[in-house]
DNA sequence: AGTTCGATCGCCT
DNA sequence: GGCGATCGAACTG
């Protein structure tokens, strides 16, 4: 698989959790920025009563039900964007929240994109920050990912990644399921609520 | 038509 | 650790 062109369409139509896991290591490309994604989180179309489309298709959660590799992006708290890319084959719902991207190339477009953001780690590390980092915003709403203006390319060499699994973060309607992938020890990895005592 | 509240972040103490 | 920003989707009546 060729680092030059898009993740194919089916790299996304398969079970929500493997694309999420496998979307770790993955390179993200828009703007003339590019970063890899080191954290991730799954949200599923049966049992989840946690994801947004939990009581079915609405307006918002439409893209969510149609063919996967699709960017489903929400507003939240009414100044952040988050990214989610559409698992799952078309009408059977599921997307991967795209939660930190470690950042490769095109730092001075991401530093003005983040003004106030200082240290490289912080620039990606965490769904708001990320979108705002590479221009991400509500227009790109079912944007094809294969295709672009934001794409997805496997990373050149492919090297293994050490999977961290841990609850979903932030989750406040359903008890929290382990859903959560990181890269483990990973320094681009979002703060946890609680720091880690030692 | 009014209300509630969130898959967040950064600044304040 | 606490809280305010800021808005639209979803739910209530």
């Amino acid at each position: 698989m060729d680092s030059a062109s898009p993740l194919p369409r089916s790299f996304y139509e398969r079970d929500t959790v493997r694309v999420a896991r496998d979307l770790l290591g993955k390179i993200l490309v828009h703007r003339g920025s590019s970063g890899r994604i080191v954290e991730t989180e799954a949200y599923l179309g049966t049992g989840d009563e946690a994801a947004h489309f939990a009581r079915g298709i609405t307006p918002r959660t439409r893209v969510i039900f149609g063919p996967p590799g699709h960017a489903y992006v929400y507003l939240i708290y009414g100044m952040y964007h988050c990214l989610n890319l559409v698992a799952e084959p078309a009408n059977v719902a599921g997307c991967v929240l795209i939660r930190a991207i470690e950042p490769l190339t095109g730092l001075d477009r991401i530093r003005r994109r983040r003004p106030g953001a200082r240290a490289l780690e912080h620039l990606a590390n965490g769904p708001g920050k990320l979108t705002r980092a590479f221009g991400i915003t509500g227009r790109h709403n079912g944007a094809d990912v294969t295709r672009g203006p934001i794409t997805v390319h496997a990373s050149e060499p492919d090297l293994p990644v050490r999977v961290g699994i841990s609850p979903r973060i932030g989750i406040s309607k359903a008890p929290e399921l382990p859903l959560r992938f990181f890269v483990e020890g990973n320094r681009f990895v979002s703060p946890l609520k609680s720091a880690p005592r030692r």
